[in-house]
DNA sequence: AATGTAATATTACATGTGTAGTTAATGAGC
DNA sequence: GCTCATTAACTACACATGTAATATTACATT
């Protein structure tokens, strides 16, 4: 597996738009996040070449312009930082995340009901396995 | 509600020592966390005073050392940073969270008996409210 | 071929963090 | 009172990040 990535907030706003385009230039990426960021061209152009340093994304030269693509999926750094986190609070212990997540008065009683959905549906598909 | 207070993993280990015993000197925490990470007494001596600018932690003198003490709960840094990550990876959305805990291959039939059992505790405790 | 334009490459700087040496203060023991 | 040991204060430095200006490169057009 690859060695556990830990994305800032703006790290992910950026992987996020490769996420949903699957490859975009600087400039589409600039353009996708200046509602919820104004940054000039050439800071996003920094921050891509050093997330293409540490192996998570990698680009292609088209055009003479940059098409970065991501090296890892969403799953991929959800898994990890879900995983760092449940270390470092929660001495690794998931049920006592989802047990924080129960109680700490940030769930709504239609999540309740989705969970228990999904709680119903992973142990059928549990079973047959 | 306290500014969202994000910790890095060591100064975690740091706080943790606090929670553990209410207060601790520099010595006492330098101690505690040789095993896991050995560091200086002075290095020790910096992250708390850090701390302590961000408001995080308070110390009084007590027969000339510094007695630390937590000035936030575990539960208040739980809180911010589940709900800063939930809000980063999957878009506040903390039935995603948990449908992601059920399928990312992390969780033993145990924990979900533990989390099933929490479940149902957890609307029982809802419906008399 | 010269030039304008768009893109990348280079350089820069502030802030936070991890890490610790050096210095200064102060109380304890001789 | 002087010295030693303890402890905190100050200083330092490397690295990651957020941010961007400036410099360079190179295609397209005249």
């Amino acid at each position: 597996m690859p060695e556990t990535h830990q994305l800032t907030d703006l790290q992910i706003s950026l992987m996020r738009v490769l996420w949903d385009r699957g490859q975009a230039t600087v400039a589409e990426i600039c353009d996708a996040v200046r509602s919820e960021r104004g940054l000039a061209l050439t800071t996003v152009a920094t921050l891509l070449s050093r997330l293409e340093k540490r192996g998570i994304v990698s680009h292609e030269t088209r055009a003479r312009q940059f098409v970065y693509q991501a090296l890892v999926t969403e799953a991929d750094i959800r898994r990890s930082m879900v995983h760092e986190l449940t270390e470092q609070l929660f001495d690794g212990d998931v049920a006592a995340l989802m047990s924080h997540l129960l109680t700490a008065r940030e769930i709504s009683s239609g999540d309740l009901n989705r969970i228990k959905a999904m709680l119903a549906e992973h142990q059928a598909g549990r079973k047959e396995a």
